[in-house]
DNA sequence: CTCAAAATGATATACGTATATCAAAAAATG
DNA sequence: CATTTTTTGATATACGTATATCATTTTGAG
């Protein structure tokens, strides 16, 4: 009952191994019953190919590159964590992974980097995307090399890609709403902010925030910081002052520190009672402000899993399998106070194996 | 830059292949100063070993296997599809997996099937514990022969087997009360339902439950219902009547029929607003419940998520690795009805592989 | 039936490691 | 120094597959 090899598929077939392996191959010049025969000795025996050792033999090795934005934001320091942390765990499979820095928020810096990759024998490469003609033709160019691409966080146009792995956005946005809603069950007001709602990720989460959002609640007008915190903290101040019914904000960004201050300011008083506060990205700041109690909710997009599930979708593209649709969509997590997932560890190095 | 083999370690060393592969496996009868000169290649380096090359000439694989409750329920359905789903996921990485099916909540017969494990060349076994002396004695006796037994969704003495893979209880409860806290700013009632609370499980839901609770709701006590519908139907009825103010339900076990029974009376009825509902496990029925708004919010264990770790635990440990402290607590994750993760699929057939 | 074409079988090498055996060299012992 | 012991090197086989070559058999065409 050992699993079957290719030879016992030939022996059963009652063909040599060389016609087993032509068949298995596609290598042609088999007569059809043959053909036949083999087919249905694989299928009685249920051989499946050792491909750990199929790929041994042809020298294989899965070569992926990882392109993250240099920035200063610890959510792509997470992501960085992440890959490496991968790296690490299937370095004994074959599988080779090196982490290129982009310039963050720079189409031709990225496009350079894209070129580079060009003649580096690479069988996948994994980018947070931007869209620009030349990035557009970068990628174009490394996948008519054969190069799968993969987009992480943001995405291009659909049809310049192989997949993209990414939070639904709008799924996001509906969480945030549907916990306001039930933070506010006799209506109430609720203030949305963004980084820029020409951001499609932004614009995406706002839509999904309103439908979510229940019918006696207010929105306001989302306010738009363009990452700069002091806006963020002033609008706070000032709604605030504005509607003492404010029930909610959500932060629909990644630049949170405005809203730590004139939270903590809250805190600190006695006037309002604080707004309950969704927001993004379970990242350091955040978790501990969420342990600390001065937000409510963190809906978070995973980075971990976006790795991991992007190394899967690499190699099961590599290997020729063909990938479900709704592979590259990332449920967002919710999570509180309680939940919290443990913060990941800077895995300790482990001696020379067994 | 390819990936070093040991035979380049053993000429960076300046030692014969023979001699690395002493120092590597550790077969003694080798000069202090020569396995230095090894170690320090290998560090030099950075050679890891090649584990699938190495798997292919020990002609080693994986032999796992998973005992699960053969249930009605449809909890263990979903983990028996994960186990398939990874069975096929792994099979052509040297690892076999088989399923056997346990009669449910019936000790002799768990530790009958434990028993007969015994002579069956295994190198893990993962199951759903019950405590008793005989299935203890079971476990030991496996152990005792060099498989790893790891306990699943339930635990035993966390000394009679290597890991435990389940659910933070007290973060599930925690999370439970917090949402319905949240849905209740100004005071209220929240009804807890539990299947019993002498459960291990249960009793840590509850607790966390009360721990998370905000201090203007009473928490009414908690009705068991040794997994009989009509009670559960019979109580929430009465508890509606009797506390026009209940705003909430947290349905702490599994078996929830009755309590859909008596959700589906509120929602056609106009006198009772309907409170605010927490229970577990994203199965059929729930999931169904959750898409048309009969309940609010499910806490979930990721059964898929669960297979997945326990097999990444067996095989770590068959590698000798160690496994971190907190590797088999699984985070509750907390959906509502707008970030809910697809159903499973039943994967399709796929043909013989390229 | 003859000859070419097509199909098949037999065999060798390789991948990186595990494992074993035997001979040779080096070191320790007396 | 002779002898034993320890250490080392060289080499072979194996795992399951990929890939290539060459010889042989079968088939089809004329």
């Amino acid at each position: 009952m050992a699993k079957p090899t290719l030879m016992d598929v030939a022996t059963a077939a009652g063909v040599s191994y060389a016609t087993a392996d032509r068949v298995l191959n596609r290598r042609g010049g088999v007569a059809e019953k043959s053909v036949l025969r083999v087919l249905a000795a694989i299928e009685e025996l249920g051989y499946t190919r050792d491909v750990t050792a199929a790929n041994l033999a042809r020298g294989r090795s899965y070569n992926y590159a990882f392109l993250i934005p240099a920035q200063a934001g610890a959510f792509f320091g997470e992501m960085r964590a992440a890959v490496k942390a991968e790296a690490k765990a299937r370095a004994s499979q074959r599988i080779n992974i090196t982490i290129e820095e982009v310039p963050a928020f720079n189409s031709d810096g990225l496009a350079e980097v894209l070129e580079s990759c060009i003649d580096r024998d690479l069988s996948g490469i994994c980018l947070v995307a931007i869209n620009s003609p030349r990035v557009r033709k970068a990628i174009q160019a490394l996948r008519s090399k054969g190069v799968f691409v993969l987009t992480l966080v943001a995405d291009t146009q659909s049809d310049s890609r192989d997949t993209y792995i990414g939070l639904d956005n709008l799924a996001a946005g509906r969480t945030a709403g549907r916990v306001l809603s039930l933070a506010s069950r006799d209506g109430g007001v609720v203030l949305p902010i963004a980084g820029s709602l020409d951001a499609a990720d932004h614009a995406l989460r706002f839509k999904g925030f309103k439908q979510a959002i229940a019918f006696d609640v207010t929105v306001l007008p989302v306010i738009e910081s363009y990452d700069r915190p002091e806006n963020v903290a002033e609008a706070v101040r000032s709604t605030l002052e504005a509607h003492p019914n404010l029930i909610g904000i959500y932060s629909i960004g990644s630049g949170q520190n405005g809203l730590f201050t004139a939270l903590s300011e809250v805190q600190k008083s006695t006037t309002y009672q604080r707004p309950v506060v969704v927001l993004h990205d379970l990242v350091g700041s955040v978790r501990t402000a969420l342990t600390i109690g001065l937000v409510d909710a963190v809906i978070d997009q995973k980075p971990d899993q976006q790795i991991a599930r992007a190394l899967d979708a690499m190699k099961a593209l590599s290997d020729g399998e063909t990938l479900s649709a709704d592979f590259g969509t990332i449920v967002p997590s919710l999570y509180f106070q309680d939940n919290m997932p443990p913060a990941p560890a800077d895995g300790p190095e482990k001696g020379p194996s067994l």
